[in-house]
DNA sequence: TACATTTCTTGGAACGCTCCAATGACTGAG
DNA sequence: CTCAGTCATTGGAGCGTTCCAAGAAATGTA
């Protein structure tokens, strides 16, 4: 009833609203407003009124720190941003950390990013996280063989969740991938029924476990079909000009289908059908993966695999949250199925007329 | 002497390390360790270096939270990321972010990540964020007339800087931005020093802040080179298949050269000119404008305009953090100046021999 | 009406740090 | 040798919240 602000909030005062002028205000004791937001089951529905009227009228919001400090959980989840490498590593990496932040914000909790040295896998900025209390866990993404967080995490006790399988042969923690075998081989189908049969495989120089796979997808895909295999597999870095080297190679072996392991190494497939006065999917068909933003920006559009990457982040996030909930429950790995995303670059061959 | 750990942290423990256990170590007060590492002037240099021994000896870190608790910073600045159009708003906001995190964290700060719904320009998300004290000022982006946030922000007195310029006629606190007209004009200047006569310019429609200034900056390079403006502008919004059929009207008026106000913008007009059976750059230049990775990708690659994101996130996280020091300072604005890159698009016309 | 039981509410302490004001040690001047 | 004036260090309180254990109120039972 007393003249108070608009129910609305800290326009006003430079101060803040605290728990205990809540309390004050409500009649009851500071502990009471606490358990209001709390446990509200636990008191007697009339003063749960009362308090949360206080609350609403005062704009009453808990600090976090004050929070954070007593129950020893920042509600936020740290995910590394690598120093370079921007394009190379993830074109989709912004939907990624779209979806980690939206589903974390659902959850109540958000997304706190830190600068990790250049390519190093060093485990230093992590470290420094958890001992200052800044997250209460992380996601790891661009994971590769060799990476030490996994096994250092675990070894802490730190909650965590990757986003790319473990390739070695020991399985640690959560994480969730992209089932790269099978999406290529959805490409291989793909082109199997247009009609294409000598059918190559433009992909990452081996060591790769994502490269590797796909690559056995490949493989795979191309002896359920029948279709020959030898001298159809070429490999080169991600990178535009390396890849055309390449491609122009496995032009000159008869191919009339490059299947890519990424949409990079499928642009440097472009560059060599164009040097050879070919276009993408009127004469070779090409596709790649990670359906970037610029497969459906060239011209003819790039089939490609789209990673679900909304899924993605917020399957990383579920997962988190529940190990960090649990953090003895059995670790959890989700593999997801990639999308193949037709555009004209997968066209059936040019009738042998 | 004692048997210490390593030198290294808080493998051991569950607890952590608090600044009494460092205190009790080096024989001091707690106090005197908080000075030590806040003040260290206040030290005779050697209790100094004793109790930095024993920090680092028992691998102390300060707990973030605690900190923020008292001294009402949480070192934090906030980001938000917008629902959807993730594509469309800005092609390169990974780079942006990961300017933000790098030169923040530099100066010992960190970027936490929020969600804010669709398009809106809502506050409730800030409000929130600021009354929980969880960070101690934004940096916006996205930002456009009508944009209620500068105003709201600088109203209840919360730091923030601005990726985008004020375009209305009042101008509230720091920002960074693009001058875009200029680069449009050295786009001009570059086509016209290589012989281009009819210089269109494909721009947004009308009423955005970004998009008018580009198109002025065409205008008045134009003007400047004594080359006609009549009909020569177009508009569309930012889509390419939209853009493909607002290019072909600019291609019937015999444009020898298309500048465009965005990568996108400029991928419709590469769709017109092979629908017309001409090649970008050999037959009619086309320009961009913010160096996506697409703009490299495609071929011929695409001369476009690359707006310094790594300049612009730390000059946004410098503003920022003078003004959290330094309220009431004078607001600053900073204006940079894009980069042509010159690609194949933009080759001189061909030779009517 | 008295007592045991359940339900609701509360006081006090603590999380780990830094603020503030005060104490002690140390200099140099008178 | 005393005293004012620095310099270095410390004690105590408090930031705003939740934990814990204990108290008060309401309910049921004899």
């Amino acid at each position: 009833m007393a003249r108070t602000p608009t129910s609305r909030s800290s326009s006003g005062k430079a101060g803040g609203v605290t728990l205990a002028m809540v309390a004050r205000r409500a009649g009851v004791s500071p502990q009471t407003v606490s358990n209001a937001i709390n446990a509200p089951e636990l008191l007697r529905p009339e003063t749960l009124e009362r308090v949360r009227a206080a609350i609403d009228a005062m704009g009453y919001r808990p600090h976090r720190a004050a929070q954070t400090l007593r129950t020893r959980s920042s509600r936020l989840i740290g995910y590394g941003v690598q120093s370079v490498d921007v394009d190379r590593t993830t074109p989709v990496m912004d939907r990624f950390l779209h979806a980690l932040t939206h589903t974390a914000e659902e959850a109540g909790h958000r997304i706190l990013l830190f600068a990790v040295p250049a390519g190093s896998r060093l485990l230093a900025p992590y470290q420094e996280l958890v001992d200052d209390y800044s997250v209460d866990g992380f996601v790891l993404s661009d994971t590769d063989r060799g990476d030490r967080r996994q096994a250092w995490l675990a070894k802490h006790h730190i909650p965590f969740t990757a986003f790319g399988r473990m390739w070695s042969d020991k399985q640690i923690g959560d994480w969730v991938d992209v089932d790269g075998a099978a999406g290529i081989g959805r490409a291989v189908d793909h082109l199997a029924e247009r009609g294409h049969r000598k059918v190559a495989f433009l992909g990452w120089p081996r060591g790769s476990g994502a490269g590797d796979d796909r690559a056995e997808g490949w493989k795979a895909a191309l002896r359920r079909h029948g279709l020959p295999v030898r001298g159809l597999r070429a490999e080169s870095v991600d990178d535009v000009d390396a890849a055309r080297t390449v491609a122009l190679r496995l032009l000159d072996t008869g191919a009339d289908a490059i299947v890519c392991a990424s949409d990079t190494l499928a642009m440097g497939a472009y560059r060599a059908l164009r040097e050879r006065g070919l276009t993408p999917g009127d004469d070779v068909a090409v596709t790649g993966f990670d359906d970037s933003p610029a497969a459906a920006l060239v011209s003819p559009g790039l089939t490609t695999l789209a990673q679900p990457m909304d899924v993605i982040g917020a399957e990383c996030v579920r997962l988190l949250l529940a190990r960090i909930a649990e953090p003895d429950r059995e670790p959890e790995h989700i593999l997801l199925e990639p999308r193949l995303a037709v555009r004209e670059s997968s066209a059936p061959p040019r009738p042998l007329m």
